[in-house]
DNA sequence: GTCTATAGCTAGATAGAC
DNA sequence: GTCTATCTAGCTATAGAC
């Protein structure tokens, strides 16, 4: 008779997550993983295949809570009034998870294409106010330029490169209405034409 | 009489830049760095205090030749042109330097006194411009947004975040385009309300 | 300023028993 | 599935001689 299981997948995973946010995705060990979960190292490599794998995980669980974060925005009448609220869901989202956040853009962060859907669900439910503002069109090059500039903040904001003087939310919300503004141009001027 | 010195702390320094680029900020150890110098590692304590101060110093020469790079750039008569143009040489100096550029913004950078003055420092060159564009007032206001999209947009890049159709070059453009374009609204609407 | 030697630690990963 | 035991490897940093 086999040993019995004294965890799950699920419950190391979630362990995993809580060590990279106390310390940082390159600070987890498989050993404190594992006595954090009351086994020892070896026994997690029999259901994951090295540390890489259990931060890929790690990855999975936290852009399926940030989809959870943005997906529970409620919608405005005015499509742009949710883009900001999006945004400022994102924002919340990696101040409130900073490491987790981190991780999602590290450079040596797995790439799969389980992570690849993840990644585009996230960001799904921004897609129709962007439609709404901007049109089909229009929509793509909108996501282009908010999203980036919403990873960008965040990231300087986290990593204390900001030296500003004043407020970061309300250069935040600057930065989106600016942005927004930019984007309600192209509509206005260029109703449909496309050349 | 003491030991002759082998190498220069600028030897050193880059040494270990180089080697920051080749395998990361995280990878860089002072054994190697020592050996690419021809020296020992425990040689290199008499010069650094510890790994945080050669990395330290490693990020200083980063932002010193981001700031050249920037500074590089001639200034168009259009002050939206300038600005563009600079924002092309911001990434493509941190394509050109991936690591060192993921190095500027590592959580656990040093804060170090002199880094934020070479921070400053490297972005200044846009401030005429931005003035230009959009007045002494605007000025901040524009820098909190485009700043952060231009890191966010070559972080997503570096760290193979984007899954577009569309070229990545044309997407940069356009998001740029976006934002001067949200920036000269504030000019044309208010020319000098304040209030 | 550089060296040898070494302390002291931590890590990821595997073998083989139960 | 979990264990003990262990391998292999790397690292930062210090002590003390020259």
């Amino acid at each position: 008779m086999p040993a019995a299981p004294k965890t799950t997948d699920a419950e190391i995973v979630r362990a995993a997550r809580k060590l990279v946010e106390a310390r940082g995705h390159a600070g987890l060990s498989m050993n404190e993983v594992a006595a954090a979960v009351g086994i020892r190292a070896p026994s997690l490599y029999g259901r994951f295949a090295d540390r890489a794998a259990l931060l890929a995980a790690v990855e999975l669980e936290v852009l399926r809570a940030l989809e959870r974060a943005i997906a529970r925005v409620p919608r405005s009448a005015d499509p742009a009034e949710t883009l900001a609220a999006q945004s400022r869901a994102y924002r919340a989202f990696a101040k409130a998870h900073p490491a987790g956040y981190v991780l999602l853009y590290a450079a040596d962060a797995a790439r799969t294409e389980e992570g690849t859907r993840a990644r585009a669900a996230a960001l799904a439910p921004t897609m129709p106010p962007f439609v709404a503002l901007v049109g089909e069109d229009g929509a793509l090059v909108a996501a282009r330029t908010l999203v980036p500039f919403l990873h960008g903040f965040v990231s300087m904001e986290l990593s204390g490169a900001f030296r500003l003087g004043g407020g970061l939310d309300e250069a935040f919300e600057q930065g989106v209405a600016t942005i927004l503004r930019g984007l309600g141009v192209v509509r206005a001027r260029r109703p449909r034409s496309r050349e």
